[in-house]
DNA sequence: CCTAAATGTTTTAAGTTTGAAATAAATCTG
DNA sequence: CAGATTTATTTCAAACTTAAAACATTTAGG
């Protein structure tokens, strides 16, 4: 009725791929939603500003615009947006580039790094909230198998 | 310098917890890019469509819109927008609810669930590609266990 | 040097997304 | 049964998102 043996098995494993990618999918909707909720009402923010501004906290130096938008994955585009928005609130700065005047430089103000400490800290401790059900070490184990699938698919990407 | 064990240790769980979630973040984005730029290459659409047409497709019946929200976790004027441009290509219809006048129920066209079927069975492929390094025994584990932490999540979120 | 290709960013058009306000209809309550 | 509340959906404004086009500047070849 559903093929040889060999494709029922090929067809399941697929099956399980297909479920697994689907509460992947759920978890992480519902975790970015509540994370969202509370940016929103905790510090009248979203999160692609937190992440703009968690990447630019990590280089005190500063990051290009075409830097902050390949380590967040998003198109150059839209980062130009919301860095424009941050830079209204002065919570960023645009820095000219010595000897390259296409580019430009993002850096924290110290407003920005003083607002995104106090949202880091509580951003945090929601996550650890909501993951409370996991050990450190199961943490750490999920964290290092998600590690070398996103290697794995790095790779593939690379070679396409 | 760092505070007492208990607290150094609580900071560890806490650390981990967060590291888990950017990979889990990280990952997600990088399937649903992939996903994403295949859908628009290859079927000439978007994931949010192919998401709404998914949900219909196991409700023969059809989905009321405030169903369709919720199923799909997504705001109920998001629905409105997605459903309309779906119905412009006649891939869903709308159909009033006897004795409800306030309601909606949508459901697939013939020709919807035709372009569907196509779409689904390509989408399971890519994922299956994506996540062949799971063996089917591994992605059966992890899917069991996100289960068990969106139960989890639900719950907080009902008694809050 | 001068042009062509490459690089860095912004702009644009279309679609997605949210939360809140508006609308319409059904249900509850006195 | 009339008014108030609740429920179902749409509309709206603002922000986010992408891919592609436009722009500015730099680098590479001739």
């Amino acid at each position: 009725m559903s093929g040889t043996p060999q494709i029922r098995l090929a067809e399941q494993g697929s099956k399980q791929r297909l479920r697994l990618w689907l509460r992947l999918l759920a978890v992480t909707r519902k975790i970015e939603a509540e994370l969202r909720e509370r940016m929103r009402t905790e510090f009248d923010s979203t999160l692609p500003r937190f992440d703009v501004m968690a990447a630019l906290s990590r280089h005190d130096q500063g990051l290009r615009m075409s830097a902050l938008s390949g380590v967040l994955r998003v198109s150059n585009g839209n980062v130009t947006g919301i860095v424009d928005r941050l830079a209204e609130d002065g919570l960023v700065m645009r820095v000219p580039v010595a000897g390259d005047r296409r580019a430009t430089l993002v850096r924290l103000t110290a407003k920005g790094a003083e607002v995104f400490a106090r949202q880091a800290a509580e951003h945090e401790a929601w996550i650890d909230a909501m993951l409370a059900e996991l050990s450190p070490e199961e943490a750490r184990n999920y964290a290092a198998r998600l590690r070398t699938l996103a290697n794995r698919l790095d790779d593939k990407g690379a070679t396409e």
